[in-house]
DNA sequence: TCTGTTTTTTAACCCGGGTTAATGCCGGTG
DNA sequence: CACCGGCATTAACCCGGGTTAAAAAACAGA
């Protein structure tokens, strides 16, 4: 962690703040964006919009995050696969692909800390594909529960169903299991 | 590719060749198994097991590809969290973590090399997450029919179905339901 | 406080996938 | 050749989640 401490003083001293108010939109899908975002405060979503017009949140992005459409660094002429939008008011370190790829030509350490630190968001890709894979919608939800209830105070239970890949009816049925209100199971 | 294909020749001259069986395990969960693997031959299947004893297909890897538990590298006492298994002859280079930051220490090229290479990594995973997310069981087999149908040569139709999430059963029904013999839905 | 909007809940109905089990189908082995 | 184990298909039944719609609850602004 002290080493991505360090990629981030990199971050700010390359990168430029910005400030959104709750609500503004930093990217939308289908444009390019040849950037990464460090979040220094705030509260943000990143979410896929189908052909029909249904909405997926593939995450949200809390203080001390990346967020970026990875696609656009290997293939600059592709446009963003998702939109990114404020939950809250935010403030964001916005840094180049290719500056970030300079700064950490310059020194081996910065080149490791930026090897660590997409080691950590595999690793966090990996759990979420092992949840999908894995376990049902409910032990999803219960996995937010367990390991980062925060998220229930700071998004809306609809963009956490849409989260967890199910409607918002849905998350509010299992919600309603979970409470277990057993004598419900008595009733008509 | 070009540079990614240099850091094969970087693991290539550093690596350990290893030779295997049909059938034959590289490392199973819960073992902790610090090395890289590198595909130059045959093909392989990483499993997760669970307690209740199901098996959910995590990847398959082909010739040219990497696997490796990468939460070995971050927290070298934890566990693999999943058990890799070669479903054809297969002959592997075999390299350690630690060994090859050691490697891409040397020259900022390979470090550079080895950051695409994560970068890869994290938009192939991010291409699953995205179909675990946004599509039904159909769609994601259609998806393999479309972008990777050697798969339907080389693994069974099982594995395919515990990698795309479903059980078997549920497999076959879509393919017979997309085989579309509509006649079948004009008898009783 | 009143009001309009968004979020959450509940109900009814349908459908896809899980489960179990039976059957058929190879492919390998003795 | 006969046998056996794994793979694929089919059927019957159940359950979780999608869909639609309506109502209740929570919020934000005037």
């Amino acid at each position: 962690m002290g080493q991505t401490m360090a990629l981030a003083d990199d971050i700010q001293s390359g990168g430029k703040a910005l400030v959104y108010d709750k609500g503004e939109t930093i990217f939308r899908q289908g444009e390019t964006d040849p950037h990464l975002y460090f979040v220094q405060k705030g509260f943000l979503k990143a979410y896929y919009l189908t052909a029909s017009g249904k909405e997926y949140v593939k995450t949200f992005v809390p203080e001390n995050d990346f967020i970026g459409s990875s696609n656009v660094y290997r293939y600059p002429q592709t446009g963003c696969t998702f939109t990114l939008v404020c939950l809250e008011p935010s403030r964001l370190l916005r840094l180049k692909y290719t500056d970030l790829i300079n700064i950490v030509q310059q020194t081996p350490e910065s080149a490791l800390a930026l090897i660590n630190m997409l080691i950590d968001v595999i690793a966090k890709k990996e759990r979420r594909e092992f949840e999908f894979l894995c376990l049902s919608a409910e032990e999803r939800y219960q996995q937010i529960l367990k390991n980062t209830p925060e998220l229930l105070k700071r998004a809306t239970q609809n963009d956490i169903a849409r989260y967890l890949g199910i409607t918002p009816v849905a998350l509010s049925r299992i919600r309603s299991r979970m409470t277990g209100n057993p004598s419900s199971a008595l009733m008509t």
